[in-house]
DNA sequence: AGCACGCCGACT
DNA sequence: GTCGGCGTGCTC
């Protein structure tokens, strides 16, 4: 009987993605990539489902002329997560689909990497070496150490008894030199930290409740509590009753100390899954995890798509840091999926924060997940005091500098003891504009209606919303004026600032401009560590989880930056932030010391911010959430169209919203706001953009969602498209 | 996404 | 008369 293999083509196009036919005749497993003919072309595609009959017509049905590799890339569990993400989010199949394999396996560009064995032939090697010059010395040394083992890395042995060796032997029929696939691995040469830790017994008690059984936790523990000892030991156990697991980390490139960490503890165990890693080392790793040789993934917020088996637990590190919403095509929040993947394999869920995500502790006191709490240092230390400084009163006294006295002040103490300092900038990366003094004009991308951004390493202008790159400016193009600058302030005026302050104190600066290089962040930071520098300038890069035993002094300049978004998230995001470069202050025994500067106050954030109340800050924004009908009391809903042509995609945008409208009479009481406007950035890469933005109740939300959705596929189309995002963070 | 099919302007 | 523009529709 003829068989029949359903597949998605591998083209992310929504009026392509649905189930093709075709007949299959040789045995391929379900989840393997094949290549089929489409239309008048050939193309690659995924083999969901074999079935043993079909609806098409059958005289038009074509064979699938080959699998790809003799493996299948998705497994079952794996499939029904691509399924579940299809629904949530209103994505393709194909586009769910290729979140689960590394860009490489479809762009084939990478090569399998060979290493060069030297495989010793015994007898050759013997009478060889009783024909050999007492005094060659490298070469008895090489064959002695040969006949042991049997074989060796020709790089190994060059690098044992001198470059050209495995050559030497080879010529002489001495060894037999073998090509062998290799899997690079990342990180080969970090220094291990083998500490025995013992854990304390709330740390213990902590371990002990999530092991006990599956479920979802919320774990809520003050910087410094020793969250990290828990989830090694929480790995410990899962990989002790034969399962496995994933952790999550917010950017991995900024947390080398969590995977040293994983290394030298769990070995060979672990594979490690970030954008910072070469193709090749990516795609090596991915294939170690699905060839089973790993029991622990530990990655940025894709490594939730690993192809790791028996999972589990599911571990998310700073569980309400940003980089776990994905922020371009398909956006899909990292918790959403991992909630769903661990209910798909029985596994447990662990958040962690210090300051979690007001969804996040919402769930844990509406108990849908276990609230643990670790509320004391491991080193018994009270977090240092912040003091707030009113920069408005620096002012009124006659202070316009960028520095409070009490900072300047404090920094003159730090230096003069010899301990390091931090000064952190408020700012999203730094980004600076080129200006005209004379007219006022900035410069422009042609295809966005965006402002360039000046990028001082490469010496170009860029577009942050497309790939466009320009030439800097020398003259202005309007006025030709020549008298142009780069507008904004950064990082660089509050180093030149110390410097002058203090002439010979060494200052560090890490921002975009300065991070761009390979490492980057590495560099910059292992060098102030070392003590290469007293000081360290830096916009929020440098919040992030590091330990710096001797910094005592952590100064914060405009606190308010993150405040003035218009993001409902805005005070929450500050309050994070806070606590987060707070916790950078007095790690080790040294008493610690923060100075926040804000022209507000009096603001509550920076009140309980100061005390490290997060439970009476949640509290009072949870409260105002609530009256306001924000989430997570409410879903806000975005949906944009974008075309090149722009009165189809505001009277897309029009027809739309009044479809919603007639939808509001239908759900009588469930919107609680619907407005249309242009999009904030109203064209990127020439396409005009307009939006929708709807705020509902929670009680229908999901099935108004659903029509939202279901009216979104009906006006899209090849000349204009739309998406849906939910609960959106930014509005680019 | 690509590619063919098909119907209207500019050209050797 | 033909070459070629890209609008429309289809791919198991």
């Amino acid at each position: 009987m003829a068989k029949f293999g359903r597949v998605i083509i591998d083209i992310a196009s929504s009026i392509i993605d649905k189930v093709f036919d075709y007949e299959l005749d040789e045995n391929i497993e379900v989840g393997s990539r094949v290549l089929v003919p489409f239309g008048n072309q050939t193309k690659e595609g995924y083999l969901i489902e074999i079935t043993e009959n079909t609806s098409f017509d059958k005289s038009k049905i074509k064979k699938i002329i080959k699998p790809l590799e003799n493996f299948p890339v998705i497994k079952k569990d794996q499939f029904l997560l691509a399924s579940f993400l299809k629904k949530k989010y209103n994505i393709g199949m194909c586009d769910s689909i290729r979140l689960f394999l590394p860009s490489e396996m479809r762009t084939g560009k990478v090569k399998d990497l060979f290493e060069n064995i030297c495989i010793i032939d015994e007898e050759k090697a013997k009478e060889y070496l009783s024909n050999l010059r007492k005094n060659a010395h490298k070469q008895i040394g090489a064959i002695t150490y040969l006949l042991e083992k049997g074989s060796a890395v020709s790089a190994e042995l060059n690098n044992m008894f001198g470059a050209g060796i495995s050559k030497i032997l080879s010529d002489n029929e001495v060894v037999k030199i073998v090509s062998k696939p290799i899997l690079r691995k990342p990180l080969k040469n970090l220094e291990n930290i083998t500490n025995n830790v013992v854990l304390t017994k709330t740390q213990q008690n902590v371990v002990d409740i999530i092991s006990a059984g599956q479920g979802n936790y919320l774990l809520h523990g003050v910087t410094g509590s020793g969250k990290t000892e828990v989830y090694m030991a929480l790995m410990k156990k899962v990989i002790q009753d034969g399962k496995t697991g994933i952790m999550l980390v917010p950017e991995i490139s900024l947390t080398p100390q969590v995977l040293s960490n994983f290394r030298s503890r769990f070995g060979d165990d672990v594979a490690i899954m970030h954008s910072g890693l070469s193709a090749g080392e990516r795609f090596d790793e991915w294939k170690r995890i699905l060839l089973g040789k790993v029991k622990i993934v530990v990655g940025a917020r894709s490594a939730i798509f690993a192809p790791i088996e028996n999972l589990g637990i599911i571990i998310i590190d700073e569980e309400h840091d940003g980089s776990y919403t994905s922020d371009s095509h398909p956006r899909y929040h990292t918790i959403e999926v991992a909630e769903e993947r661990a209910k798909i394999c029985g596994a447990s869920l662990v958040l962690g924060s210090a300051t979690p995500d007001l969804e996040a502790y919402h769930k844990a006191i509406t108990h849908e997940y276990k609230l643990l709490e670790m509320k004391e240092r491991v080193n018994k230390k009270p977090l240092p005091p912040l003091t707030i400084v009113d920069m408005g009163e620096e002012i009124r006294h006659g202070n316009t500098g960028i520095f409070s006295i009490a900072l300047e002040d404090a920094l003159k103490k730090t230096i003069e003891s010899g301990n390091q300092a931090m000064i952190f900038i408020n700012r999203r990366g730094y980004s600076s504009f080129l200006m005209c003094k004379e007219c006022g004009f900035v410069a422009k991308c042609q295809n966005c209606d965006s402002n360039l951004v000046y990028h001082k390493y490469e010496n170009v202008l860029k577009c942050h919303f497309c790939a466009a790159r320009y030439k800097v400016f020398t003259e202005c193009p309007e006025c030709h004026s020549k008298n142009l600058k780069l507008g904004s302030v950064g990082t660089q005026q509050v180093v030149n600032e110390i410097e002058y302050l203090f002439p010979n104190v060494k200052v560090l600066r890490m921002d975009n401009d300065t991070t761009s290089q390979k490492n980057g962040h590495y560099n910059i930071l292992s060098k102030f560590r070392n003590g290469e520098a007293q000081v360290l300038v830096g916009t929020q890069m440098i919040a992030k989880g590091h330990d710096f035993p001797a910094v005592t002094l952590v100064g914060i300049i405009d606190a308010d930056q993150s405040l003035y978004q218009s993001s409902y998230t805005a005070t929450e995001r500050t309050f994070q932030l806070i606590t987060q470069v707070a916790g950078r202050a007095g790690r080790a025994d040294l008493q610690g010391n923060i100075i926040l500067q804000t022209y507000v106050p009096r603001h509550y954030v920076y009140r309980l911010a100061s005390m490290y109340d997060y439970l009476a800050f949640y509290k009072k924004e949870a409260n105002l959430r609530e009256i306001t009908n924000f989430p997570p009391f409410a879903k806000i809903i975005r949906i944009l169209f974008t075309s090149e042509d722009e009165s189809l995609a505001k009277n897309t945008t029009k027809l739309y919203y009044d479809k919603v409208k007639e939808l509001q009479t239908k759900f009588d009481n469930q919107f609680i706001y619907i407005g249309a406007s242009k999009s904030p950035v109203g064209r990127i890469q020439n396409k005009y953009r307009y939006q929708i933005m709807v705020r509902l109740r929670l009680e229908k939300a999901d099935e108004i969602i659903s029509q939202l959705y279901n009216l979104a596929d009906e006006l899209k189309n090849q000349k204009i498209s739309c998406f849906v995002e939910i609960n959106p963070q930014s509005l680019s």
